[in-house]
DNA sequence: CAGGAGGTGGACTGTCAAGTCCAATCGATA
DNA sequence: TATCGATTGGACTTGACAGTCCACCTCCTG
C-alpha cells in the first residue's frame, strides 16, 4: 500500500475500480475474476495488489464507486425533492431509466445486498452507507416541505423517506424479476399516494 | 436422468436439494459448491449428476424448494388476507420473524434475484413464478374484500398487491442492509396506510 | 546525477471447483 | 432366480482462480 498516490497511480487505481465495477454489474460480484479486471483495466496483477489489500478490498471500492455513480446519475433531481413537482420528476426519471434498460439489472446497489451483505460485514456497511446517502436527499427534501407547511406537522419525514426507498427498491426488484418496468411504475405510484396522504 | 424415481431415489434427490438450499441460504448461490452439497447430503458426486443435469439445474430446484418453504412458513396466514385483521396478523408475523433472525438474511427468495436473475434466464423465471404464487394470495384476498364491499370499487387489487409486495421486499432489503428490523416495520406500516386508503 | 519511493510486468504456486467415467450394487419384476 | 434399469461410490480430468514473488522501470528530490 503506497502512502500517497501520484496522478499516475490515482489514474491506474481508478481504471481498475471502473473495470471491476463494470464486471460486477455485468456478471455479479462472485463471478468477477481478478484476471478479467486486469485485462479490462489494461493493468497487471501487481498493480491490482499494489492498490488493494485483496479481493474484498476491491469489492468495497466497487461498492463506493457504484454508489457515487448512481447518485451522480440522479444529479439535478435529488436536490429538488422538496416540491411535489420535483418528486414527480424524480419518479418519472427512475421509471424512464428502467424502460430504457428493458427492466434489466435492477438497482446497481440493491442487487449487491443479496450478494454481499451476509458475506462481508465491511461490504454491508458500505452498502448501508450508500443507501443512507441516497435516502438522506429525500428525507431532507420532505423536512423542508414540512417546514414550509406543505407536509402535515404530524408526518414523519424519516419514515416517509424509508417507505419510499422500500417501494423504490422493491419496485426495482419486481421489475427485474418480472422483466416489466410497469412494476416500478406501480410501486412509485403507490409512493406518490403515500406521500400525498401526508400532505398538509 | 431416470424416467421414474423410486422412493429411495426421491428421498436422495430431496436430501440433495435440501442440503443445497441450506448452503445457498448460508453462503449464497455462487459460493455453494457441489462438494459441500454432497457432503451435507451424505451423497456422492454421481448421485448428484444422476438427479440433476448440471449445477444450474440444481440451483433451479433450490429456488423452487425455497419458494415452497417460504410459503409454507406463512401457512395459516396467507389464506386469510381478506380481512384487515388477517392482513395485520400477516404483517406482524413478518416483522416478528425478522426480529427473531436479528435482521439477517433478508428474503430467501428476494436475495436470490440479484444473484441469479441476470445470469440464468431459467432461474429468473422460477423466481418470478415464486413471487407470483406469493403475491396471488394477497391479490385474491383483496379481491374478496372488494367483492364484500370492504375495499373501494375504484381500488385495483392487483396494483395494491404489487405495491405491498414491493414494500415487503424493499423493507426486507433495508432491514438486511441496516441490520434493523424497524425498517420492515416502517415499510409494512406504510403498506397498511396504503391499503387502508383504498378501504370503502 | 544518485537514491529511493512509487509504479509495473508477468510468471508461478497451491487450491478448489465442475463435470466425466466406469465399475459395482440394489430391487422390482417376469 | 435372471434381468434390467435405477442407484451408488469415488477417482480422475481439466480448467480457473486468488494470491505471491521478484526483477525492472519511472520519476521526483536532494
Amino acid at each position: 500500500m503506497p502512502q500517497v498516490l501520484t496522478a499516475k497511480g490515482q489514474s491506474t487505481r481508478t481504471r481498475i475500480v471502473q473495470a471491476a465495477a463494470q464486471l460486477v454489474a455485468e456478471k455479479g460480484a462472485a463471478a468477477m475474476s481478478l484476471d478479467d479486471v486486469c485485462e479490462r483495466a489494461h493493468a497487471s496483477r501487481s498493480q491490482l495488489y499494489h492498490y488493494f489489500d485483496d479481493r474484498d478490498d476491491l469489492v468495497r471500492a466497487v461498492i463506493n464507486a457504484t454508489t457515487d455513480s448512481v447518485l451522480l446519475a440522479q444529479d439535478g433531481l435529488l436536490d429538488h425533492l422538496d416540491t411535489w413537482a420535483g418528486i414527480d420528476r424524480w419518479f418519472a426519471a427512475l421509471v424512464a431509466l428502467q424502460q430504457e434498460r428493458e427492466a434489466r439489472g435492477g438497482c446497481p446497489i440493491g442487487s449487491l445486498v443479496g450478494q454481499l451483505a451476509e458475506r462481508d460485514p465491511g461490504a454491508r456497511a458500505n452498502l448501508a452507507d450508500g443507501f443512507e446517502r441516497w435516502e438522506a436527499h429525500l428525507r431532507d427534501g420532505l423536512e423542508r416541505m414540512q417546514e414550509r407547511g406543505r407536509l402535515s406537522a404530524h408526518a414523519d419525514p424519516a419514515s416517509l423517506a424509508t417507505s419510499t426507498m422500500a417501494l423504490l427498491q422493491g419496485g426495482l426488484l419486481l421489475t427485474q424479476v418480472r422483466r416489466d418496468p410497469g412494476q416500478l411504475r406501480t410501486a412509485l405510484a403507490a409512493a406518490r399516494v403515500l406521500l400525498r396522504s401526508a400532505a398538509a
